[in-house]
DNA sequence: AACTATTTATAAGA
DNA sequence: TTCTTATAAATAGTT
C-alpha cells in the first residue's frame, strides 16, 4: 500500500512474508487497541502465524478467557464440553471405585454382610482368615526379632556386671590396683536398667522403627558440586 | 485519521461512538482477512462493543475452537484453569483417598505389613480377627436360613409327592377319574432335585468376584490434547 | 530497523 | 447506515 499497490494473496517469498506479517500484525494490534480505547470496546485477537508462532492481543482490564468466555455464552454453545464431559467421566468413575473400595473394607470389617451371598461370604471367611494367618506370621516374627534384640542386649549387660564384680574383687584384693580409669564408661551401657529392659518388651508403648536400617541411612552422592 | 486528527481516548458521543466501532470493525476485519490471505496466517477476533453485542473474525478454513485450543497449547496454559482447578483437585483428592483405601485393603489381605509397627499390626489383627467373627457368624445364619428355606421346600415337595401318589390310587380305582389336566405342573417345584439342591450349598465350584470394583482403575486424564 | 512514496483507512459531514 | 472526501495512518519496497 506504499511504493506500489499489492495484490492481496499469499506473499510466496517467505522472508518477505515473514516481514510482512510482522508489519502488519503491529499495525492490527494498534488498530485493535484503539478501537478498544475509541468505543470502549473488549477485543481479542490470537494469531498463528505460518511458522506456527502465536501472538496475541487483549484489550486492557480483560482476559482472553472472559472474551472467549462470553462468545460461547453469547453463541449459546460450550466450545469446550467435550474436556468438561471426560473430567466429569473420570470423576464419576473414581467415586464409583472409591465407593467399592469402601465397601470392600466395610465387608471385610463384618459390616453390609446383607449385600453378600452366601457363596460370597464364605469366600470372604476364606480370604480373610488366611489374612489373619499371614498378619498373625507376620506380628509373630517381628515378637521374635525383638526377643532376639533384647536377648543379646541382655546377654551383653550380664558380661558387664560380671565384668564389674570381677574388677570389684580385684580392687578389694589388691587396693592399688586399677586406680586409673581404663576408659570404660560402665554407666553408657545403661547397666542400671538391665531388668527394666525385658520388662520393655511387654510395657514399652512405643516402638523404634523396626526398619529404620533398610531406609533412611543412604544419602544421595552429587557428582558435580 | 481524516478531515482532522483525533485523539486516541474514548468517544464520549455516543452515537459517533458506535459508528466509529462499526466502521474500524470493519477496517480490522479487513485487514485481519489480508494479513491471513497475505501471510498464510490464521486469525481469530472476537470483539464485544460496549453494547455488550459480539462480533467475530475468524480466517477461512479454521475455527475459533481449533485457534483457542492452539493458543492453550501453545502457552503451556489452561484458561479454563479456574473451572478446571477444581475438578483436578477432586480428582487428586479422590485418586488419594482410592490410594489409601486400596493400602488399607492391601493390608487387611496381609500384604505391604512392612508398613505397619508392632502396635499397629496388633490392632490389625484384633480388629480382623472380630470381623472374622462377625462374617462367621453372619455366614451361620445364612446357613441356618438356607437350610430352614431347604426343609420347607423338602416339605412342600413331599407333600406333593404324597397327593401325587393318592390321585394315583384314586385314577386305578376309577379310570374316569380325573382326565382333564387341573394345571398345576409338579415339575415346576423342581421336585426331582430336592436332595441335590442341598448339596450344592457346598460343592459351588465358582465366586463372582467380591471386589470387581477395586482393581487398576486409576488412568490418568490429559487435559489438553 | 529506518525511510518514504504511495496506498489505505477513516473522521467529519452530508 | 452509506457515501464523500480531506487528511491521517499504514505500509511495500528499498536502504
Amino acid at each position: 500500500m506504499a511504493r506500489g499497490k499489492i495484490q492481496i494473496k499469499r506473499i510466496e517469498n517467505q522472508t518477505n512474508r515473514q516481514v510482512t506479517y510482522s508489519k502488519r500484525r503491529n499495525g492490527l494490534f494498534k488498530k485493535a487497541h484503539e478501537l478498544t480505547v475509541l468505543c470502549d470496546a473488549k477485543v481479542s485477537i490470537l494469531m498463528l502465524s505460518s511458522t506456527k508462532k502465536i501472538h496475541e492481543y487483549i484489550s486492557p482490564a480483560t482476559t482472553t478467557k472472559q472474551i472467549v468466555d462470553q462468545y460461547q455464552k453469547a453463541l449459546g454453545v460450550d466450545l469446550w464440553n467435550s474436556h468438561y464431559e471426560k473430567m466429569q467421566e473420570q470423576l464419576k468413575h473414581l467415586k464409583e471405585v472409591n465407593r467399592n473400595l469402601r465397601r470392600e473394607i466395610r465387608q471385610r470389617l463384618g459390616e453390609s454382610l446383607n449385600e453378600l451371598s452366601f457363596d460370597e461370604l464364605r469366600n470372604l471367611t476364606d480370604e480373610i482368615d488366611e489374612s489373619l494367618k499371614a498378619i498373625r506370621e507376620k506380628k509373630m516374627k517381628v515378637i521374635s526379632t525383638q526377643i532376639d534384640t533384647h536377648k543379646k542386649k541382655l546377654r551383653n549387660a550380664e558380661q558387664i556386671h560380671r565384668d564389674f564384680l570381677l574388677e570389684l574383687d580385684a580392687r578389694q584384693e589388691d587396693p592399688h590396683y586399677g586406680l586409673v580409669d581404663n576408659g570404660a564408661d560402665y554407666n553408657s551401657f545403661g547397666f542400671p536398667n538391665v531388668g527394666p529392659h525385658i520388662l520393655a518388651l511387654r510395657l514399652q508403648p512405643n516402638h523404634p522403627n523396626l526398619h529404620s536400617g533398610g531406609g533412611s541411612d543412604l544419602t544421595t552422592f552429587a557428582l558435580l558440586e
